[in-house]
DNA sequence: ATTTTATGATTGAACGGTCAGTCAAATGTA
DNA sequence: TACATTTGACTGACCGTTCAATCATAAAAT
């Protein structure tokens, strides 16, 4: 079926086009996410070494051979899914660069973190698991750091993004301190906080029992009514 | 080699034991629990799939075939340390099989939660591995139902430890509820009760920054102070 | 005290299966 | 024809598991 899919798209760019060019390009661009996709679903739901390419390449509709075309390795091709979706979720929490959080953009804050959860829920499962592996981990950071020059930032990209975060929401805490009395201690309630919301995307990411969506969206602004 | 069948032929003739003493079992024993304490390391640091039986093995002192002496399999040596984990932290919890909390059991409940995950760090880091990969959440709940003879209890140890906690904790936060005003949701507090517990314990049991342990018991204070 | 003997503990080479990765050939495509 | 893409049989390494053989020891026999 995704063969097919391809097949298509070749018949569509089938320009008069003497050159294979720019166009190849693009369909070589758009079988790399389609086998990415095949491959973090695969990784999400049996983990990375319970995965074969063998079965990665089955549900992308493409040999296995083909699979090394794209990618040199297996570790290349997590290593790859992971760097390209902590870029993309970069973009979602670029917003508040300023570094000035107000309560409304906490609350959005929040929300963008719950539709994050939603949307990428796959590479969130994989993330949980990399990170619980001392020697996975290890390697990982080892190879953004390789990576990094792809990207104008010098830190490896998924504590990065923690980073950023915790900045972001540290001077938020740190606001509500001078606001309140003496007895407040921020960066105490941020860590709690911070507790709070990992446990709550351990739990949706890995929830199976088809919850509601709404069950998790009433926690959703409770948690923003505790802490905002 | 001769010389040896003819031994196995007496042998068959069956003469009653010149065996060993019953302190034999005690050995055993305390062999098993060193495999599985090499096991359980090496699960907890690598993950089951990245562990080789020659890694345990190696560490334990021992040979590989020994292994297969004391465990059939692998996946039954898996098994066996999480269930009698399990049925271990189960002890610490039966304090309160009355189902009443009062406040300071409450409190007791969340440091005794803390000193659990201190003591028996490894195996959570394991437990939480294992509850991230479906198939082989999967795998276990069905074994662990194959093994339930063993103990008087019904359903499968990993959830019935988790349903426990769970009611006796919601009957906590209904208490509350009568105590405080109508808008109190007792529900969702101790939903967002949990995702903090969950997430705490996860920062806590994979933290490698050696932390301050005061860093945490601070937390687990503040955690009291909000929840109690 | 010494030797014999039975038995469980222990070893590690070997086996069978699996899987990441390769490559020569086939199949388009221009 | 020339060039790119794609395939899947194949390879070599690895790993869980088995098993024939050895070791260690305690009781029995001498």
């Amino acid at each position: 079926m995704y063969h097919k899919i391809q097949k298509t798209i070749i018949c569509i760019t089938d320009y008069m086009t003497p050159r294979t060019s720019i166009q190849l390009e693009k369909i070589r661009e758009a079988k790399r996410s389609l086998i990415m996709q095949s491959a973090l679903e695969h990784f999400a739901k049996n983990g990375y070494y319970a995965t074969t390419i063998s079965h990665i390449a089955k549900h992308a509709g493409i040999s296995k051979g083909l699979m090394y075309n794209y990618f040199p390795s297996k570790e290349a091709l997590l290593k790859e899914i992971i760097y390209n979706y902590i870029q993309e979720i970069y973009q979602y929490f670029d917003i508040n660069r300023d570094g000035y959080l107000t309560e409304e953009e906490f609350e959005y804050f929040i929300h963008q973190i719950y539709r994050t959860l939603k949307e990428k829920k796959s590479f969130f499962q994989l993330l949980f698991q990399m990170m619980m592996q001392s020697e996975v981990r290890l390697k990982l950071i080892e190879l953004q750091k390789s990576i990094e020059t792809l990207a104008a930032r010098s830190d490896d990209s998924i504590t990065a993004l923690e980073k950023q975060i915790y900045k972001t929401l540290s001077d938020y805490f740190k606001r509500k301190k001078e606001k309140a009395g003496q007895e407040y201690d921020s960066d105490l309630e941020l860590n709690i906080f911070i507790y709070t919301i990992k446990g709550f995307a351990l739990t949706y990411v890995f929830n199976e029992t088809e919850f509601d969506e709404e069950y998790f969206e009433k926690s959703v602004n409770k948690i923003i009514e505790l802490y905002k």
